[in-house]
DNA sequence: TATTGTTATACTCTATAACTATA
DNA sequence: TATAGTTATAGAGTATAACAATA
């Protein structure tokens, strides 16, 4: 099964298809590190923002994590459930909701931050610290020149990034 | 909004976060070039893997682009309406199909290749030639370390990637 | 009139199981 | 009994629009 290509080079030559590949790997595997304890990566973005920005409105939140606010509303019902966050009174605001995190949230957050940990070392553990170094440094690079922005990421669902196939 | 983490570094320092983010946005730009000539990433993979495995059933052709068999049914149905492959009866087992490539299918992988440079040009763009070789040397050995599949990509949804957000 | 949070709807994609015709 | 292709069903996720309360 040898790629024989008469016009272009095996995908595993670019470093597009590599970084897809790599990508949604990554994105599956977080997933699955953050599941025993009982959140997905769009629980941990927002635990992790709320930890910044304490007592903003849901609107406020949703667009600093680039969700829709109706997806907002979900997110912080189960957030809630769990009793990691709370709904309070908007201070100004009657129609709005300040979200609040609880006391449960920080060792949830410190349990979510293993995982991230545990990640990061699966997948460079062929890497030596100078490997490490060059890749970060290429990856930065990449996300600052193709417009992304600084640890905002539309594309980690609760489970799983979720879809089908591709060669 | 500086980030300011007490026991962990901001997302943007973490190879593992980049490359979901890259990879998000790698996968939906794909797609975005694709679009204008009327096929998706899957539609792209299976026509290529056709161009080495001509005639093949359904369910090798399944098992070879790492998806279920009842995906490839709706996958070979569009590939037909399009009239860029063709069901004929198998050789030896009247049970399966064997799926040919038709004519237009070349011109199609062609025009599919252009939206592949395209891509790849963009991505790059700020890289020179070192930058790229060492990138690509990284990302290989980083697909390899991990298990993954050369040119096989389980993430590639017929449209965009899909979900939601996280940060 | 615009905005906040919410709900309802439709649409896409997936995973499972079941069916048929063959093997 | 198992397998190839197909179809049906239910579930998760998203996007859009609409609604009540408030600005």
């Amino acid at each position: 099964m040898t790629e024989a290509d008469p016009t272009h080079a095996p995908l595993f030559e670019h470093p597009a298809f590599l970084l897809g590949q790599l990508g949604f790997h990554t994105a599956g595997r977080f997933a699955d590190l953050l599941a025993p304890i009982g959140i997905g990566p769009r629980h941990f973005g927002m635990l992790r923002l709320l930890r910044d920005h304490d007592g903003q409105s849901q609107q406020q939140l949703s667009e600093m994590l680039g969700i829709h606010r109706n997806v907002m509303v979900g997110l912080v019902d189960d957030l809630e459930k769990r009793e990691l966050v709370e709904r309070r009174k908007h201070p100004t605001d009657r129609r709005a909701h300040a979200v609040y995190l609880l006391p449960a949230a920080h060792e949830m957050l410190a349990r979510a931050y293993e995982a991230v940990d545990g990640l990061e070392a699966e997948l460079l553990a062929s890497f030596d610290e100078r490997d490490i170094a060059t890749l970060l440094g290429l990856l930065q690079r990449l996300a600052t020149a193709n417009g992304l922005r600084r640890g905002i990421h539309p594309g980690l669902t609760s489970e799983r990034i979720s879809p089908p196939p591709c060669g």
